[in-house]
Order: structure tokens, then sequence, then C-alpha cells
DNA sequence: CGAATTCTTGACTGTTTGATAAAACTCTAA
DNA sequence: TTAGAGTTTTATCAAACAGTCAAGAATTCG
């Protein structure tokens, strides 16, 4: 059986469904959204937007399965060969950017987390946990030489994730709190600066009249 | 006008029905959860729960009126007179018992935030802004007199509330990558050893041969 | 007790929503 | 240019769902 080429329609429309689907879904989870809402947003009708995708699920599903890869990106070039706290600061700044720059994905996959991954669950276990695993074994390594200090890497890689995804899952909070004085580039600029402080050097301040003995970070 | 009475019944029920609504809402959002989900979970009929909440949205903004409250209580207790490295890490540890025993209003929190905020926005303005201003006041001092660094006290409070509540609301995905090893009682105790370890020291170490150059917490 | 009040239920209504059928229209390649 | 494949629309359906109603059952209180 030949794959289906696709014809140029075929691609445009897809595109822009899946476009919509996860402008609606993002904003009101996978129940929430009605197929005539998708529709609405993709500038179709709801039979015609059922032409391509034919039930509501294979539009979530068809995001579902881009999300994870491009949400574990950032993990991925995690490099152990690197020096271990600029590495750790360019996720944190990648993870940053990644919530600044797809605000909607990280809502669409919050969303479904949230609602106890009914979609994802499986994926979890296949791409997301292994890909853990490892990466926690090299930050491990990273602590046995007393590169860094020594703490659950687990633990620190959900810290990563819930404090830079914050700024785009909980983004009304944010900005009620912050007001509208700094426009949003400047609420992820303090964002970032503000992280790096905390992952680097925490809140417990260096012994009076010694500043700053910590080994510099190259 | 005379304020009703309630009787024995009513109060037993509409806190029955609170308690199924809880339990559905958090897991499925607003539009996501039917009454008849709601009732079934409260073992009642759908009329009858009717009868005590004439309209979805009565139960969820009963639900969301008293949970504001309860979510911002930890901050309240933030006290200024106190040794500011303890009393921030109380914050922390509180926030996270709060995860710990009250998932499911964490989630319901979530899911309204993650959804535009459209039935607490209000009371964000109201309540929330304020207090986090008053609190974020009450940091800025010890920042000035040098007894924690100085970083942007909203975005340390943010960082607190997304590390602490990302173990309820993001609790399966939690559970995938730590496995089964430790339930969930263990799961809480190596967080709070995580964050505490985090928000005081970060993860750059100590000069060499100078371990731990940092002024004590008492 | 017994009447008034409160509570509960089965049967029902109108609407929203996911999905389909089939006819009409458009595009493309020989 | 035109046959056939691909695309869009109109009309429609069945299920799910929020909410109503009236009558019967249980509870309360004088």
């Amino acid at each position: 059986m030949e794959t289906q080429r696709k014809t140029r329609i075929q691609v445009e429309n897809e595109e822009r469904i899946l476009d919509a689907a996860l402008e609606v879904f993002s904003e009101r989870g996978f129940r929430g959204a009605t197929i005539d809402q998708i529709a609405d947003q993709a500038g179709m009708s709801k039979p015609n937007l059922l032409y391509y995708f034919r039930r509501k699920k294979d539009m979530y599903e068809a995001l579902i399965a881009r999300l994870l890869d491009t949400w574990l990106e950032p993990l991925r070039e995690l490099d152990g060969e690197g020096d271990p706290l600029s590495e750790l600061q360019s996720y944190i700044r990648r993870k940053l950017e990644m919530s600044r720059d797809f605000p909607r994905e990280s809502r669409l996959f919050a969303n479904e987390i949230l609602q106890g991954a009914p979609h994802i669950r499986p994926l979890l276990e296949t791409e997301l946990k292994p890909l853990v695993d490892d990466k926690a074994e090299v930050i491990r390594g990273w602590m046995k030489q007393g590169l860094i200090n020594a703490v659950d890497p687990r633990h620190l890689i959900f810290s990563i994730w819930s404090t830079t995804q914050h700024y785009a899952d909980f983004d009304i909070q944010v900005r009620v709190i912050l007001g509208p004085d700094r426009g949003a580039d400047g609420r992820f600029e303090d964002a970032a600066r503000y992280l790096e402080a905390l992952f680097l050097d925490g809140l417990r301040p260096a012994v009076a009249g010694n500043p700053l003995p910590r080994v510099q970070s190259l």
C-alpha cells in the first residue's frame, strides 16, 4: 500500500486546522473545546474540517504527538561534557524561551497532564522517563565530581520545568501581579535574571565581609 | 428579609455536593465536568443535586470563592518580624503541605488560571495582588538589610508557588519519573529536602577547601 | 399526631455538540 | 478540454447535556 501523497490544499488546510486546534485546545482543554470553535478559528465549516480530521480526538492526538518531541528538545541538548553550571543555565534559558515563544504548547501540555495524561501517558513512559533517567545520571555525575551541589537531580529537573513553564501556564496571574509596567519581553528578562540567581546561589547570602566566596563558572 | 437558616440535611448535602464537585471539576475543568458526573460522585440524583445548586456555575463559584482564601493563607502567615530564611523555608514547607493535602484544590486553581481565570479574575486583583504587594515589600526589606540575597521578590514568590504546586498539578508526570519506589509521603519528603537546598544555597558549590562559608540560619 | 415544610425522584424539554450523507463544486493532469 | 480525483457545503442525525416540573416521600415542629 503506497503512502498517500498529500495535495497542496491538504497540506495547507491541515496546518491551518492544527494551528486553530492548538489555539482552542490550549485554552479550554480537550473536553472544553468544541469542533465548531476550532472550525471557526480556522475559518472553515465544521464538515469541511471533519473532512481532514474525522474525529476531534484525531486533531488532539496529532498535536500531542508533535508536542512532546519539541517539548523535550531543550533537555536533550543538555551536554554531559559541558560545564555543569553553564549547561544548566542554558537549559533554564531554553525552557524559558519556550514558555515565551510557545505558550499555547505549554498550556496544552499542562492541561493534558493536569487531567491525568489520558492521551499521553504511554509516551511519558517510553519517551520522557528514559530521557530524564539518562540526564539525571549525567547530573549525578557532575555532583559526584563536586562541580555542583548534591541534590536529587530529578527534583532539580522538576523545579526547572515548573518555574519556567509557570510563566506560560499562569500567565494571567503573573500579569495581574507584575502589572503592565514592563511588557512581555521585560517580564521574561526579569524572570531569566531571577532564575539564574536562584538556581546558582539561592537566597542565603555569602558571609558578610567575605563576598561571594564561590567557584566562578566559566 | 431574614437569612434562611439551613437545615441539617441542607448542610450535609451541600457539603457532599461540593466535595464531589471539587473531585470532578479538578479533574476535568469546568466545561469538561458534567452535572451527572458530580451527582454520581455525590451519590444522589441530578434533580436532587440541582435542588441545592440550581446551576452548574453555582457549584463552581462556591468552590472558587472558598478556595482562594485557603490558598493564600500560607503567604499571609509570612512574618516580617521573623528570621528571613526560616520564614521563607516555613512558607515553602506550608505550600508543599498544601499540595500534598489538598491536591484537588491545587488542580482546580491551576485549571482556572490556565483557562484565563474567567471566574476568579476580579478576586486576583482585589485579594491576591494586594497581599503579594505587601509581602513583596516585606521581603524587599530583608534584602535591603542584607539578610537574604537581592532578587525580585515577586519572581521569588512565583518560583515558590510553581515548584510546590508542581507536585500536585503534575502529579502523574512526577509519578512516572520517580517510579513507585517511594510512596507519596516519600516523594514529598524528598521534595521538601530538595527545595530547601535549592532556595537556600542553589547549585553552585562553595569554594573547595572552604566548605559552606555561609551564614548559618537559626 | 398531623399539617406544613423540606427533600427526592422519574419523566421530560430544549440546546449543544460530535459526526455523517450526499450533492455540488473545484482543481489537476493526461 | 475534460474525466476523475479532491474539496466544500447543505441538510441532517443521534447522543450528551443543562436544566425544569410536578408529584410523591420524608422530615420537622407545634
